[in-house]
DNA sequence: GACAAAATTGTAAGCGCTTACACTTTTGGC
DNA sequence: GCCAAAAGTGTAAGCGCTTACAATTTTGTC
């Protein structure tokens, strides 16, 4: 096998004719390079498939030309959508995309942190989905200097895309009172430590509000992003005794679970009980989940957009952006009328 | 914000009173260094809170530090399961990871075949899941001097870890066999242009020949691995005319396609018709689907410790192996004896 | 205790890139 | 056409680390 030396900017300076110097500044799109330069380096470096080294870049005081992404993690289809459709975006920008899972484990949350610095020598950019900071944490970012963009986040100083969640929850919500329905249930994401403190529980409730009903504690529950969780939250709620006719989930993944410790229960869907999630997870469509639609890979593929026009014109610093993409009703066969 | 000046190892070397070069070789735990000034290193280093710039280690050093994963698509469970599993391991080595994804599109997949001289001076490694090689692709990955490894893949020159596709296949065709079903029919991968070639297929013919039974082409059919495609694939039998026992779907996705087109032509599961699939997808259990389950996380994982191996070790050149990991035919619901 | 071999440590040359600054060429006004 | 300013290009000094290889110290043997 033949050691092939690295395509250096050496070569795509020799092959062009021109200095080294001149082709670095040509390759970054600097100012004070002639078009003719700049086409013979285009041209020399396309010929060699020359890709400056990362490693060098950076420690010349460069760019690495790769971004992170970084997913509380990459298993669930949430994040898995989301990540695929900001690494097309990165690579159409020429960025690498190296994938961080946190694995949902507070530990490697926590070295994640604590790595930041050197993490900032092997990217230029991160770009972050849904993950909760805790205080002193968008410090640490801000610190790194790395360009940071988010999906899902709330009140950062970085532009962020995301859903209007308290809108999305008050649609599912409006849609089953809408059928009659006043016995409201709900299983609340637990990612904050206060369920009722959620953006989408704010949503329930003022829907709620709007009809003049309240909530009642006992038709509140926890449930995390997962069908297990989302079981094992219906079930507590019916052991409780509660008996809604209606029951909002915060995902679709846990009205799955919802569905499942319904029937269980020998509760008919949507005959006794009617669910609605948030998400349309692919699998909604399939069991007949009625939900709150959102465009996920449209938020993976603005927000990575958002983060490398920052990485691109650093000369224009103007101000974060905060972006909601609109969610829609779909009905399905979870839902119906009260009797 | 003071700037300060970065702790380089000539910080450390100062402190520690002894040259740069032991420094280097005391921090990296390499012979050669004295029990004594491993201790003044350590100690330096420790007081100053010296960390290597990433960027400076690899460009003296020769590698990236990084690894890139190959998928055809990261959406997809099964991918989304294994690059995580990977990613962990290659962060516990110390590799960032970088995510290709092919997204399922020819072109990007070419363009990827393309790129891999350049990609392989940014990466030390590759991980391929599944994917399917045509003729001068090895030689292709083979010239760009990267070492690779890879997940369900077969034939191959360099490690490899997967499942007996073949035996998969029989456990759950021989479940069918076994509840008393000979009319069976088969949603077969069409990732190969011949359905009847795949191992899963072979695997679901031996087990019919085991028991003298001939497989009837009106019961074959090829679909992707997506719900959608599986209830395309299973209307196509059904509108065929096949009145099938039971089904055999080559993954559990497409299982789901074809317990969706059997409800719809008023079938029920499993009172009129069995069906099995392979994976043990999350929603398999939920929907209470029997299958053959396959472990993806170790899938991923033990590939990915296999590239760290060869990465770190390379002066053992020994051969490539191939590990075929265990499956476990899981009973559930969807399957039942003939009546 | 002398001397060679082994173990440890230091010197210095890069790794591939960016960038301040010096230098050369072009441009435009008169 | 002349000259200053502007535009384009080149030179060379690092960035912080690794690593041949040379220099020094330690060890062991007779």
């Amino acid at each position: 096998m033949v050691r092939t030396h690295r395509v250096t900017i050496q070569d795509v300076a020799v092959l062009s004719g021109l200095s080294i110097c001149t082709v670095s500044r040509a390759l970054r799109n600097l100012p004070n390079v002639s078009e003719k330069a700049q086409r013979q380096v285009a041209e020399a470096a396309s010929k060699l498939g020359y890709k400056a080294s990362a490693a060098a870049s950076r420690l010349a005081g460069g760019t690495t030309g790769s971004v992170a992404i970084v997913a509380p993690t990459a298993t669930a289809w949430f994040f898995a959508q989301a990540v695929e459709a900001a690494e097309e975006v990165f690579g159409d920008s020429g960025y690498d995309t190296v994938l961080i899972s946190l694995r949902n484990k507070a530990t490697v949350r926590k070295q994640f942190f604590e790595d930041l610095e050197s993490l900032a020598q092997r990217v230029d950019g991160l770009l972050l989905l849904n993950i909760d900071l805790a205080p002193g944490e968008v410090e640490a970012l801000d610190a790194s200097g790395l360009a940071v963009a988010s999906v899902g986040m709330r009140n950062v100083p970085w532009d962020n895309v995301g859903i209007d969640d308290e809108h999305a929850a008050w649609q599912a919500t409006q849609h089953l009172l809408g059928l009659g329905h006043w016995d409201l249930a709900v299983l609340s994401s637990n990612e904050h430590p206060v369920v009722t403190e959620t953006p989408r529980f704010r949503g329930f409730r003022r829907a709620l509000d709007e009809h003049h009903l309240t909530v009642h504690p006992d038709f509140v529950v926890g449930a995390g992003p997962s069908i297990d969780d989302g079981r094992r939250a219906m079930t507590e709620l019916i052991t409780r005794g509660a008996r809604p006719t209606a029951v909002f989930a915060h995902c679709d993944e846990a009205a799955f679970g919802a569905l499942t410790a319904l029937r269980e229960h020998g509760l008919s869907v949507p005959k006794n009980v009617s669910v609605i999630g948030i998400d349309d997870h692919p699998m909604s469509w399939f069991l007949g989940l009625s939900t709150v639609a959102q465009p996920v890979a449209d938020q993976g593929a603005f927000a990575a957009n958002l983060l490398c026009d920052r990485l691109l014109n650093n000369e224009t610093p103007n101000q974060p952006s905060n972006h909601l993409l609109d969610t829609k009703l779909i009905e399905r066969k979870t839902t119906r009328h009260k009797r």
